[in-house]
Parts: structure tokens; C-alpha cells; sequence
DNA sequence: GGCTGTAGCCTAGGGTCTCTAGGTTTGCTC
DNA sequence: GAGCAAACCTAGAGACCCTAGGCTACAGCC
């Protein structure tokens, strides 16, 4: 019987496909077993057990979107740049449902400690936020109600949390444009040196 | 042998504390009939399925916490209004994280239209907008930045997102700061008259 | 072309879970 | 005590995760 040549990268790139397709927390080894014609106690010899399969949907998923918001981001500034940002997240979470739902589950730093994506991602929210005259500790803050609300409006919008009959793309404007307002009016935090060297990949 | 005495309600509950201890997505209805005493089975005598439990909780949840959120804002107004009522939910959202994730679930719209705990989230959320002044369709747009903002944290911070050595509770004020900056400074819609009823308990 | 190691795949089976079908018991009411 | 409904039971099918151990296709080497 010809063999069907499973690797890990096509394991977990079927995956993921499969996770857009019915929701990342149905994606089971039986159903990607299936899809390849093989069955699922052969899949054990490629990845460990579910739970790491899941693990690299993240990773893979998590490099694929900081990749396209990097390009978005790229050679702008300020609210440009902020625009471009939330354009390019959003945008990916809506196309990519269930890769965007693995990559916030919680991943073992033991076991993956900080990926090059995450590093990246770091750089360049960061960065992104110092345009705004931001430093530590209202840098992390900042970060932190940005990756917020980004997180919290995809996350309702994918689950059908917003029924009134208002474009969602016009809110998603104004909420950026409201953010944009709220960082240019930023309330400073007084007498605190920055350090510099205080923010993660996970503010 | 003397019987359990299992009624809906109390089904319900222990499923909500058990959704509080082992997450939302753990509970099961083995576990559930196990911690009665009783097998699986009987508990569809008082349950027709597993999805209909998790709406049970979802309802449950979703009236304990607007209960909450209805005792911090009463008699409040404005800023005032707008921390206490981002206090309690937070408050709730990670004293109970599994009736919070319940509340996430998409409830089927035609089994439970709208319960009377919708409607009253609604009527305080945006009355707690009018007060900044704001009308339709910007109070849609500001119901949503405040909904996607309070669960996108409430969920990073429960899934244990935020990594960085500086205070969450810190940054939340921070960040509940913000948005009151963002709502005062609010970008109106130009040429735009309000309707009055264009609102609802989803935004 | 044969030899060998290993990666890729298999069967068998145990455990958990959801849910259905149909039977028995408990306890209340008349 | 009879009737009855609610509460609980066993049995079993089907999906899933995962382990243990066995077979085989294929690449590299002589």
C-alpha cells in the first residue's frame, strides 16, 4: 500500500486548515487522520499527543500573523501605523478563525520559551507605541489595552457578538480612531525613570 | 438507595462552581453525575444534552454578573460610573473564570431570544454612554470598544497573557482610564440624527 | 542486485466521554 | 393499596485520546 509521506510541517499545516474550517478546539486526531487516509495511532509517531499539535498550530499561526503585520506596518508611523496594525490583525483573525483561536491558547514557556515571532512581535508593537512619547511602565499598559481590545473585538465579532445592525468594519474604525485619541492623551505615569528593558513578547 | 435529588437547578449550579474550578470546557456531564453520585445517563431526564447545560450556566452566569455590575454603578454617573462598572466586571470575570467563559458561548438566538438579563445589560451599558454625550451611532461603536476591551483583558489576563513584572491591576486602571479619555474625546459621527432605538443587548 | 536500519504505518485494546433505548424503583397522591 | 410520574438504573453504540507492540516500504550502503 502506497504511503502517504505525512511529515510534521504537513500534519500541522492540514491542521490548521482544519482548525479554520471547524474551530481550533474541534480539530482532533481522528479527523486529521482521516484526511490523510491513515489512522490515528500512526500520527503519534510524527507529534506527541494532541496538545502539542495544538501548540504548533500556534506557533505556525502566530509567525504567519505577525509576518502580515509586519508588511502592513511597515514604513509607517503614528496613526498610520497604529491603523495598519489593527488592519492586519483583524484581518487575519477573521480569515484565519481557528489559527487565530490557537494562538491564544496557553503555551508551556518551558517547553517553547520565547519564539523569534514572539520577539518580533514585541519589537514592533513596542516600537510602534514609543511614536506616541510612551515610556515604561505606560508602554506595557498600553500595549496591554491595545492587545485587549484587539483581542476582545475579533474574538466577539468571530463569535457572532455583535448583532446590531451597524457595520462592524465602521465600529472597528472608530475604535482604532478612539484608541489613537486615548494614546495621544495618554495619562503619564509621574516620576518613574524607564528602564528600558522591562517589556516581554507577552505584556 | 436513597435518591440524590436532582433538580435542574442544582445541576446547574454545581456545574457552574465546577466550570469555576476545572474550566469551562472541562465540564462534563460523566464529572457532573459523578460528583452526585449518580451515572451519566440520569442526568438526561434533567438535561436534554451537554450544549444545553452550557447555556444554563451562560444564563446563569450572565445574570449573576450584570446583578454585580448593576449594584457598582447604581447611583453612579460618568467616570464614576464607568470604573466601578469595569471593577465589577473584572472582578467577576476572574473570581468566577469558568461562568465567565460560559458567557461567551453564542447562544442559540431562537431557543433563548432575549433573556431579561440582555436587556438590562443593555440598558445600563448605554446609559452609562449617554452620559458622555454620545448618540447612535456612536453609542454602538463606544458599547463595542468597551465590550471588546473588558473581555479581550478579563480573557488575556485569565489565560495568563500578560507576562510582564508590572501590576495588571495597575495597568487595568490604566486602561479603564483610557477609554474614559477616548469617550470624552470621542470622534463623532458627522450628520448623523439618532433614532433612539437602533441598540441592542449584543452590540 | 541483496542487506539493513529506520521511518511510516498498522492492529489491538484500554480509558473517557456523549447520548439513546428501555427497564426499575421511589415516593407522592388519591 | 393503586396509580403514576419523576428519578434513577443497565446496556450499548460511537467518537475520541493514547499506549504497546508488530509489520513494511524505502533509502543508503556493500
Amino acid at each position: 500500500m502506497a504511503r502517504a509521506g505525512i511529515t510534521v510541517d504537513r500534519l500541522v499545516a492540514a491542521a490548521a486548515d482544519l482548525a479554520d474550517e471547524v474551530g481550533f478546539d474541534k480539530v482532533s486526531l481522528s479527523a486529521l487522520a482521516r484526511s490523510f487516509g491513515v489512522r490515528d495511532a500512526s500520527l503519534y509517531s510524527h507529534v506527541r499527543n494532541l496538545q502539542e499539535l495544538r501548540t504548533r498550530i500556534a506557533l505556525l499561526a502566530g509567525g504567519e500573523m505577525i509576518d502580515r503585520i509586519a508588511a502592513a506596518v511597515a514604513g509607517r508611523a503614528g496613526k498610520e501605523a497604529l491603523t495598519a496594525f489593527a488592519g492586519a490583525y483583524r484581518e487575519y483573525a477573521l480569515a484565519h478563525p481557528g489559527r487565530y483561536a490557537a494562538t491564544q491558547i496557553r503555551i508551556d514557556p518551558v517547553v517553547f520559551a520565547d519564539t523569534p515571532a514572539m520577539r518580533r512581535t514585541a519589537e514592533i508593537t513596542y516600537g510602534m507605541l514609543r511614536a506616541y512619547g510612551l515610556e515604561e511602565p505606560d508602554l506595557t499598559d498600553a500595549v496591554r489595552l491595545l492587545r485587549s481590545t484587539f483581542h476582545g473585538y475579533c474574538a466577539l465579532e468571530a463569535a457572532g457578538g455583535f448583532a446590531a445592525p451597524r457595520d462592524v468594519r465602521r465600529s472597528w474604525d472608530k475604535a482604532v480612531d478612539a484608541l489613537h485619541t486615548a494614546l495621544t492623551h495618554w495619562p503619564r505615569e509621574a516620576g518613574h525613570a524607564p528602564t528600558g528593558k522591562e517589556h516581554e513578547s507577552h505584556a
